[in-house]
DNA sequence: ATGCAAAAATGACCGCGGTCATTTTTTACC
DNA sequence: GGTAAAAAATGACCGCGGTCATTTTTGCAT
């Protein structure tokens, strides 16, 4: 699988992702065009369409890279004793952080992320599964812990606290909320699902 | 506000929207070009751009135009005395079945919606606003009634049934829920929302 | 080394969304 | 009705994303 052919080509494809990060950054993804992308990569605007398929492709490219990443941070860095509550959080925000670093790479990044092309659907569910392998056990763990009702399916679990945080960049993107408030909302959204919202006739411990 | 000028203007808005629809609807949104639409509308091409920013902002229109019909239908006929789980099931499978009716339409409105861009904030927080109307009463209802807690505030409230619907969205366009199970997800979802994540510890009545 | 088929790179080319200087139409005033 | 200023309509024009027939490079058998 390392014939010269495939080093070659992942240095191409490399190259045509530097020269991406290295220009989306300087002048915003709208405001880059391919061919000044392919000059800076060093290869002919063809080029690049023969490693990704559209302009989005790249930015999802890099972004998939970059949250992999940060991932992976996160798996080895977590606490497994803090209550579910707190682990979430720190998930959610510094993906949240990471989102909207930079709002319009953010905003490309979410809208494909939550309703995507049937074009790009192999690569979304891929991904999808990473996530879900991300969050599994913390919720598995917390049912184990009485934490977390135990009746409710893992994805649906799941679909609540990933819908909320969805809620949150809503917010965000709406101006309804600020960076700083981010951690408060997200924090008050979770604690209130965890507790539900209709009324309980009685004391909870 | 009705001088011959206005009422001119008014023509021709409808009748690029209406050619808007009609080649949308036949050829969809991406194969539909501008020179095309402007050509049924009978108006030069210019004359489009003095109407809408942007070819976006002409579907926006037409969605918004046609959910804000259903929103009236449903206001007028929505039963009050229903539990507020039935009340907002309905209008958000409502919302749903128009809003996948035509999936490409659906897709490229909510990306707009849920994460807008900047400039088209002002239009996005007046019908931001229209959906709270809309919502608000169904939930302060049900907080008099005790069907809702009434220590959330209430955009939170309505946030947390909103981030459910989009999850809803978010799994219909991933293929993880077809059309005829979007009722029940939704449902079950709505519910574990009211009666909480986390166990109960005593019994609710 | 040489020839050759397969793979990769290329840039001229296309139709598109969007702009803007110019033309056409409308309005208001005498 | 004549006319000048304001408003609206227009289509040639631009740079873009994306395609594809052609050229260049590569890997391999001789």
């Amino acid at each position: 699988m390392s014939s010269p052919r495939e080093i070659k080509k992942r240095k191409t494809k490399k190259a045509i992702l530097s020269a991406a990060i290295e220009l989306f950054a300087q002048n915003g993804f709208e405001q880059t065009s391919i061919a000044q992308l392919a000059r800076t990569a060093g290869v002919g605007k063809g080029t690049v369409y023969s490693y990704f398929k559209t302009k989005q492709d790249i930015l999802q490219a890099f972004c998939d890279d970059e949250l992999e990443f940060i991932h992976e941070q996160l798996a080895n860095n977590t606490n497994h004793q803090a209550p579910v509550l707190q682990q979430l959080l720190t998930i959610f925000i510094a993906e949240f952080k990471y989102v909207t670093r930079n709002p319009e790479f953010g905003r490309l990044y979410m809208q494909e992320i939550v309703f995507p092309r049937k074009v790009v659907m192999d690569k979304h569910q891929e991904q999808e599964n990473k996530y879900f392998e991300m969050i599994f056990p913390i919720l598995t763990r917390a049912q184990e812990h009485g934490e977390l009702r135990n009746d409710i399916e893992l994805h649906y679990l799941c679909g609540h606290f990933f819908a909320l945080y969805l809620l949150l960049l809503h917010a965000w993107y709406s101006d309804f909320v600020t960076t700083d408030q981010a951690e408060e909302s997200l924090s008050t959204l979770f604690t209130q699902a965890l507790t539900g919202l209709q009324p309980s006739k009685v004391i909870t411990t």
